[in-house]
RNA sequence: GCGCCUCUAGCUCAACGGCAGAGCAACGGACUCUUAAUCCGCAGGUUGGGGGUUCGAAUCCCCCGAGGCGCACCA
């Protein structure tokens, strides 16, 4: 077996390549030097010209040409045969082209991997989106921008951990396939466990589990992790998403949004090195404060007339039908005064802002207001018309949560397969004692998209879901 | 889920009721400073799948499949 440095390509290519780096300017055309390098990567382009030879190598750190000459180069004859996608490791001195270009003439030179497959059009590649999507690991190397959002979601998810632990959070994994699906209200995937012969639910949220471990007494905890929803796939949906939760002992939800703002100030800064986004061609910043509004301000502040959770209910339906939506008999004036927000103002805000005080109806999980037990302490951050995160003072009274559950599990034999079932587990943990706790979920892919203004929830996603190929297509 | 649109060579696209074509890639050849190298040659197809109308269908109609866009649902 060969010793490593016996091999023509370097170990590791990177460290390198940066020797080859600094000699641009410098170097006049023609000239050679004695500077012996190697690199590796994945040829762009291959221009053969009778008894000298041009490749471009390229890899995520840069572009370098390989010169190759009949006479200098081992296996002059073969390397004219190299082929675009073909992955090639050559050693040799640093050189200026007569046109300037500062090269590798190549002296040994290895096929480190054949491209048996082609790679589209030497010019315009690949433009075809399904099979970009398909095939993903072509579209990263043909495209520039699906690499450079994918090194931005690396980044993200890295800065929040970091921004977490450094506020003595612990980071926790709690399981993903649940007896009971909990914590949110959509539609979950159901699989099967063989052996228990029992039915399992790809987890919806893992807030219920978190919450069971402040029970248990770790006071910071967040889970970064794919939670699973059985909805349509929409620019802004995919059934396997990526959340962070957060729970915060000895806090409520106006603590918690002074976190939150700390953290996706700091995680933003971090990755781009401001806080200020164009979404849209419009500016907006996410430094703290952010705006605060309850919901009913919101809503009254829109329709120009005071109305809020108390309002008769005639008025809200009226109001729900004067903005073209069908109300349904089982909507509350919670549900009536959420789905108003909905409609009239979510869509219209720049933020970032806080939406304050949310109707129980709508929160089952969420403390009751201090102020209002027809309210709970929440707010939503939305973002250019899009909920970014939602936080709450946690419900800590079993009581009150088995109520919540019963009054979910009764919109559920009504037909709505979104609501929740009563968790028996989740009570009893509550029975233990589940101190004062805020509780914090973020939207990663939402947050990746907004860092990174894509507007197409599969361009932060490097394998967004797909129906499967049909066999004859 | 619903509506509209798209699907032709490996890739990017023409042909729009009358012999399926081009550029690039591939393959063979020429070329010692190229940059989408150039030049010569050669090959490449159940026109997404199935059915129908027609003397004749890539083209018109129907069904199916996948994708895109919009709506709905949400994070």
């Amino acid at each position: 077996m060969a010793r490593q440095d016996e091999r023509p390509w370097p170990i590791p290519p990177r460290r390198q390549r940066r020797r080859l780096a600094p000699g641009p300017s410098t170097g006049a055309p023609g000239e050679e030097t004695d500077t012996d390098v190697g690199v590796a990567g994945r040829l762009r382009l291959v221009r053969p010209q009778g008894r000298l030879a041009f490749a471009t190598l390229d890899d995520p750190s840069g572009q370098v040409q390989l010169f190759a000459r009949d006479g200098v180069t081992a296996d002059f004859e073969q390397f004219g045969k190299l082929a675009i996608g073909d992955w090639v490791g050559a050693r040799g001195r640093v050189v200026k082209t007569r046109r300037g270009e500062l090269s590798v003439l190549v002296e040994r030179w290895e096929l480190l991997a054949l491209a048996r497959r082609g790679f589209g059009d030497k010019w315009r590649g690949v433009s075809d989106t399904e099979t970009l999507l398909r095939h993903r690991e072509l579209d990263l190397w043909v495209g520039d921008r699906t690499r450079e959002v994918l090194v931005l979601r690396s980044q993200v998810l890295a800065a929040l951990r970091r921004a977490l632990w450094d506020r003595g959070f612990l980071e926790v994994e709690t399981p993903v396939l649940h007896p009971i699906p909990g914590g949110a209200t959509a539609r979950p995937f159901v699989t099967h466990h063989r052996a228990l012969d029992l039915d399992l639910y790809l987890r919806i949220a893992p807030e219920l589990y978190l919450k069971r471990l402040v029970v248990g007494g770790l006071e910071r905890v967040f889970e970064l992790g794919r939670v699973f929803r059985n909805e349509g796939i929409s620019p802004r949906h995919n059934p396997e998403f990526t959340m962070l939760e957060l729970y915060l002992a000895y806090a409520d939800y106006q603590d918690l949004l002074g976190l939150t703002e700390q953290l996706v100030a700091e995680v933003t800064r971090a990755v781009l090195g401001r806080t200020t986004l164009e979404v849209h061609g419009r500016t907006l910043d996410l430094a703290p404060p952010w705006r605060r509004a309850t919901m009913a301000e919101l809503v009254s502040e829109a329709l120009g007339r005071p109305l809020d959770v108390h309002s008769p209910r005639p008025v809200l339906e009226e109001a729900a039908r004067g903005l073209g939506l069908v109300p349904e008999p089982s909507w509350g004036p919670g549900k009536l005064l959420l789905e108003l927000y909905e409609k009239a103002v979510e869509p219209t805000i720049v933020g970032p802002l806080a939406v304050l005080d949310h109707p129980v109806e709508v929160s089952p999980l969420a403390r009751r207001h201090r102020e209002d037990p027809e309210l709970t302490e929440r707010f939503e951050v939305v973002v250019a018309g899009r909920e970014l995160a939602n936080g709450f003072s946690e419900l800590t009274d079993p009581e009150d949560q088995r109520a919540r559950f019963e009054a979910q599990a009764r919109a559920r034999e009504a037909g709505d397969e979104e609501a929740m079932v009563v968790d028996e587990d989740y009570l009893w943990a509550l029975e233990l004692g589940l101190p004062p706790t805020a509780g914090l979920g973020l939207g990663v892919d939402r947050f990746v998209m907004l860092l990174a203004d894509a507007s197409h929830i599969r361009e932060v996603i490097a394998f967004p879901t797909l129906r499967p190929e049909a066999p004859g297509a």
